[in-house]
DNA sequence: TATTGTTATACTCTATAACTATA
DNA sequence: TATAGTTATAGAGTATAACAATA
């Protein structure tokens, strides 16, 4: 219900100590949220995901995107299900997914030995394509890690699974 | 384009090698997704998310919305782009979220001295709720740091919110 | 019966442009 | 002219239910 008017306002302008004039130079205290993980978390994936966006708009590729063509790339063959298991995507959400990078001609279907399932490939256009993204791709890691030594950032990396994992294990 | 059927596919049904027979026994290998800042990031962001919602569902509060209370109270008086800029949300996108805050009594719109603003506070009803929701949420930080020791849940925050300063410092 | 891929649908998050009322 | 809030809209991510073909 996004209807409503802004009229409730002025019977009570200017309420006691709140005058914010100008908003933004007053100090927001964030409260407890810059000691949680989960809005650590959130905050960086947000920068993280920007920059990746910003890295990778030359070839239109987004972060699943990729995830999905290098999965295809280091297992030439498996399903879709599969894929998605190994990402952690919803089989009915790939499929859209999928279907713009065969229309693309990155990856496409083939027949498997069961006729229910997909094998699928990434076409040559696909591969060399990997190519390119790979190297962009390194270069958007550099940036993230450009403030952490090799040891933290796979403790970063180490840490971030452990709380995957804790997360996880509480259903 | 959503639309496409399913019948290109037994036209070549068995191609090479790849008989995945029965789906998600075999072993899929992720190739260097799991050595990446941002596929980490991702799958642990997803997790905690998901615990979030589990732990918040009683109530049904979600993490943006606790993020605004918390900011709220921390801060009687706040406007709504102070609000914004504090969490990182886009104003056009606050207000329905603020609305439906509003709608369930547990903020509310008051005037300031600027007309064109609005004071935000948290109702009673809303501080009363926050009490319940900062228990909840220590429970579920402690789900999340259940293999972590306390130095270390302190160092992955410290490493995120470097990852997330390194990536915003390339725009 | 169960599984694979698919369609349809819905809700949330994110982003941009344009409007209004104030300043 | 600029700012605060708002509306409208669009795209992407995530989720569930249900269906046809195949096992």
């Amino acid at each position: 219900m996004p209807g409503r008017k802004r009229m409730a306002r002025r019977h009570a302008a200017r309420a006691r100590g709140a005058s914010p004039g100008r908003a933004g130079l007053k100090k927001v205290d964030l409260g407890h949220l810059p000691n949680l993980i989960g809005y650590a978390i959130r905050r960086a994936q947000i920068a993280v995901f920007q920059d990746f966006q910003r890295s990778f708009a030359k070839f239109n590729i987004r972060p699943i995107q990729y995830g999905v063509l290098t999965v295809i790339e280091s297992n030439p063959g498996l399903t879709q299900t599969q894929v998605c298991a190994a990402l952690g995507i919803k089989r009915a959400n790939f499929v859209p997914l999928l279907n713009e990078l065969a229309r693309r001609k990155l990856a496409e279907r083939r027949g498997a030995v069961d006729q229910r399932a997909n094998a699928l490939y990434l076409t040559k256009k696909g591969k060399l394509l990997m190519r390119k993204l790979r190297e962009l791709n390194k270069m958007h890691e550099r940036r993230l890690a450009a403030g952490l030594s090799g040891k933290e950032r796979a403790q970063l990396i180490r840490l971030l699974n452990r709380t995957r994992n804790a997360a996880q294990s509480h259903p």
